[in-house]
RNA sequence: GCCGGGAUGGCGAAAUUGGCAGACGCAGCGGACUUAAAAUCCGCAGGUCCGAAAGGACUGUGGGGGUUCGAUUCCCCCUCCCGGCACCA
């Protein structure tokens, strides 16, 4: 019994009042000592975390695993849901790692943006060394907290040798004519200094000024096509089935696909035509329901259409009352409930064709019809339209029914329905040569009658808009264009980029783009002629960084292109990527479009950036989001500090499943550091570096205190593994290694009787640390160390659960009568079901319960319960 | 209005395929160790009622109904909370 004399007495080891720290033989976990110590080692050693070359690969049998954590904004400091967002992505690496896979864990830093620009304003630092001091900060604070990251394929977006291949992609999307520039209506946020693609705003307000009323302004802008795409977009959402389906009907409202028909009325200018008539004669209307038009009782359109603009210019009365309109839809929608705006509008004093039977119908103008949807027009349908059957009462337009609700039996006389009827099931009355058609066959016949004369045809709209990609900011990636008095637009060539961010800039939220005072920087040479050019001064939305940055990941210190096909080939797609669902529509949406234009550039074969997508949940305090204004936000690094980053981490994973919104409490945390030390304790007491080789006897040789240790060993071997396979829930992943714990320490004084063997209890120590080690890598290391181990911890293979050591010999059978639980028998676990029912039945207590009775029904669920049924 | 997600002890939560509701942890209570405290270890603990106790009865997963021997789990209806979309023609 050579470990007899290194069990611990309790008095013995016990630490006293004062100086205890420094004892030899201390239990006590000090995670700062032990961290500290190997946050050096990793430090060290660079390659740790490295994923294995591509070309070693095409031999090797090693699958890949690519894991992806969103990229930081570097603000200056982590915050709680980085900590949890990271100790997922790191948690399922290591797994990854241990469990054979070739695994690419990287991380970056979304590095472009206003915050630096307003730092720079506020603290006089130039934006550049505001954020790269950031990333100095954060990136130590990320080592501190022991994420495997493999830095060497570090990626900064802010520098010229990534933002040069943004430069790059813009010049392919301008050959291939997706990107283009055009004066528009744009969002502009005052406090930003610049103009919002569509996806970033939200309830009329900017997403990053969330108490900021977004404005509209008319600009020149370049814009990304996305729309080319948006067909792609929408379908390929039913092929990513691993992603949540919140994300999935997030991005399918946005893209808002919706089938319908372009009609054309023409303005009727028989009566008061003064020769020429307003710009654009014909009115084209966007319709779902061309099946109604015999029910159009006048054309309605958006207040700032322009054909409105033509009528007002010769009725100044109507203009007083167009202005009205488009300033209660402005204020609608600044405050962000168009969809609540009280139904106003006004008679231009105009008619319009309906083409399909030449009926002269009234235009209106009204405040409810929006602009940028559709064509800006409609024919307005009351008997079949809420919105068209609200105005019609109140203006008292004509209301006529020309859709009969269809029963099961189409002979049947049909009632006539209540209106607006709005269904789809019916069939065509007072609608000419189309009555008694079905609905849908009607929109079919009436589409291709319009497209046959030439007034229209069966077209789709989407809510989703081109990406208008320019900024007038000074902290982002320049748009490589030029605008030459002779050649006019003219794109930077190839070899000329990356254009260079000039550095010494006064940056101000005043006037237009910072770089607009910059001569050095605008002014250029065109490439065409030689002449003198103006450089564009517009940046890049900070979204196009984070687009495609994940493929950069693959291949980082490429200075010939973005990345290498083959290599981004083999590591695509991303496994697994885990963020946060504020980023379910933006980013996300603009990378599946990215990965499409580059697959189309015949960069990747892949259709789909991402195949699992996570999205983790927030993490909250006192029910609330985390918020400086509201004071509670807790600090990764005083959580360090004070517990350490294996209790940060693992806090972070045990207090809530990951999709859920995680409730931070301080006491939480201190019972996981209670727990890293009740481990650590543990192993220190019984660390036997020198045990022989454990030579796996079967279930029958141990003891069963032993036996009773190795069965929940692997019941916890199971859980773990199955939870990292299927749902993630590390909650119970980590729950079932306290349970284990739990065990181990009530077998504590079976050790010290000796009756578990040596060797097996070093096997289930070092089982015990490898369970551990993908949540709690530094104290996981350390005891690996400690129980002599030699090999890395990272590339130790998983434990290998064994169903015949989990298995339990004796049964406990709850036994109910009636459903309600009377009593448990303990029977062996292969007992047969008439033993089973024998001894429920010989039982005590259910006897007292069926007494006198009669008994129905025995209902016997193998190794879960008895149910005696009786009346 | 439409589409998701959720509601379980004092708190965070668990119950993975319809089978012992509340694992694990926090807070709490009791005990051990200590001169004492901290730390640590062990134990108790949904609620109500009966009982001196051991123990027992009833009740309990937002509310109501249903299916079933049996429902936190499946079906129908309703309430509340969170997120997204919303005169989208």
């Amino acid at each position: 019994m050579p470990h007899e004399e290194k069990i611990a007495t309790p008095s013995a080891e016990r630490p006293s009042t004062e100086r205890d720290a420094a004892r030899p033989g201390d239990e006590r976990y000090d995670a700062q000592r032990v961290e500290t110590k190997w946050a050096e080692r990793w430090q060290r050693d660079a390659s740790l975390y490295a994923a294995e070359a591509t070309s070693d690969h095409t031999k090797a049998a090693k699958k890949k695993y690519y894991v992806l954590e969103m990229l930081p904004y570097p603000s200056g400091a982590l915050h709680m849901g980085h900590v949890r967002n990271y100790s997922i992505g790191d948690a399922l690496a290591r797994y990854m790692w241990m469990n054979g896979y070739n695994v690419l864990h990287p991380m970056g830093w979304d590095s472009f943006g206003l915050p630096a620009e307003n730092a720079a304003i506020q603290n006089n630092t130039p934006p550049r060394e505001w954020t790269l001091r950031n990333i100095a900060n954060m990136k130590a604070q990320m080592k501190r907290l022991g994420f495997a990251y493999d830095w060497s394929r570090e990626v900064t977006t802010c520098l010229p040798e990534y933002y040069r291949w943004n430069q790059w992609f813009f010049l392919k999307l301008f050959e291939r004519g997706l990107a283009y520039r055009k004066k528009s209506k744009v969002n502009w946020c005052p406090k930003c200094a610049t103009v919002l693609a569509n996806e970033q705003v939200v309830n009329g307000c900017c997403w990053r000024h969330e108490d900021t009323l977004v404005e509209q302004r008319e600009l020149e802008q370049w814009f990304v096509r996305t729309t080319k795409y948006a067909d792609e977009l929408l379908s390929g959402l039913d092929k990513l089935d691993g992603w949540p389906e919140k994300v999935r009907t997030m991005q399918r409202n946005w893209i808002g696909r919706s089938e319908g028909t372009l009609v054309d009325f023409k303005l009727d200018y028989a009566e008061n035509h003064k020769g020429f008539g307003p710009a654009g004669s014909t009115i084209p209307v966007f319709t779902t329901r061309v099946d109604t038009i015999f029910g159009a009782t006048s054309v309605q359109l958006a207040p700032e259409h322009p054909i409105v603009k033509d009528l007002a210019a010769e009725n100044p009365g109507l203009r007083a009352q167009v202005d009205q309109l488009i300033a209660e839809q402005r204020k609608a929608k600044e405050a962000g409930d168009i969809g609540e705006i009280e139904k106003h509008g006004v008679f231009t004093g105009r008619y319009a064709i309906n083409p399909f039977n030449s009926e002269r119908v009234p235009v209106w103008v009204a405040n409810y019809i929006l602009m940028d949807y559709g064509t800006g027009a409609i024919m307005s349908v009351p008997a079949h339209d809420e919105r068209d059957y609200e105005f019609a009462k109140k203006y008292g337009l004509e209301i006529r029914l020309v859709i009969l609700p269809m029963s099961g039996d189409p002979d049947e006389t049909v009632a006539e329905p209540a209106l607006p009827f709005v269904g789809h099931d019916g069939m065509l009355v007072n609608s000419g040569r189309y009555n008694r058609l079905a609905c849908d066959e009607a929109i079919r016949v009436m589409s291709a009658y319009a497209e046959e004369n030439k007034f229209g045809k069966a077209t789709v709209t989407y809510r989703l808009k081109d990406w208008g990609i320019s900024r007038q900011r000074y902290w982002g990636t320049p748009i490589p264009m030029l605008y030459c008095e002779k050649d006019g637009i003219v794109a930077v060539p190839e070899k000329d980029l990356p254009v260079i961010l000039p550095e010494k800039v006064r940056v101000t939220l005043a006037g237009g783009s910072p770089l607009e005072s910059v001569p050095e920087f605008v002014n250029a040479t065109c490439p065409k002629c030689g002449g003198p050019a103006r450089r564009e001064t517009d940046t890049m939305d900070t979204f196009v960084d984070s687009s495609w940055y994940f493929y950069r990941y693959t291949d980082a210190r490429n200075d010939r292109a973005p990345f290498d096909a083959k290599t981004a080939q083999y590591w695509f797609p991303i496994d697994q990527y885990i963020g946060g669902v504020e980023h379910a529509i933006l980013h996300l949406i603009y990378s599946r479009f990215w990965t499409k234009f580059m697959r189309d550039l015949g960069m990747i074969t892949n259709d789909e950036p991402v195949e699992r997508l996570f999205t983790q949940g927030m993490v909250i305090k006192d029910g609330r989001k985390m918020s400086k204004n509201l004071g509670n936000v807790v600090s990764p690094d005083e959580m360090v500090a004070r517990y350490g980053a294996d209790a940060a981490r693992l806090y972070s994973l045990f207090a809530a499943p990951p999709d859920r919104d995680l409730d931070w409490q301080d006491s939480g945390i201190e019972g996981i550091q209670r727990f890293l030390g009740r481990v650590y304790r543990f192993v220190v007491r019984n660390a036997r570096p020198d045990h022989p080789e454990w030579g796996k006897p079967s279930p029958s040789d141990l003891a069963p205190a032993a036996r009773a240790i190795q069965r929940k060993l692997h019941q916890t071997i199971k859980r773990v593994s199955d939870d990292f396979q299927g749902r993630w829930h590390f909650n119970t992943c980590i729950s079932a290694i306290m349970e284990l714990v739990n065990v181990l320490y009530g077998a504590e004084e079976a050790i010290a009787r000796n009756e578990v063997p040596a060797p097996f209890l070093a096997d289930v120590q070092r089982n015990l640390v490898l369970l551990l080690a993908p949540f709690a890598p530094y104290l996981a290391h350390e005891l690996w160390e400690m129980l002599g181990e030699k090999g890395n911890l990272l590339k130790a293979p998983w434990p290998k659960f064994d169903a015949e050591l989990a298995k339990e010999e004796e049964l406990e059978i709850p036994v109910q009568v009636n459903g309600k639980l009377r009593s448990r028998v303990v029977v062996p676990a292969d007992a047969t079901e008439e033993t089973v029912l024998e001894r429920a039945l010989a039982d005590e207590k259910v006897r007292a319960f069926i007494a006198g009775k009669q008994i129905v029904k025995k209902i016997y669920v193998p190794g879960k319960l008895v149910n005696i049924v009786v009346k």
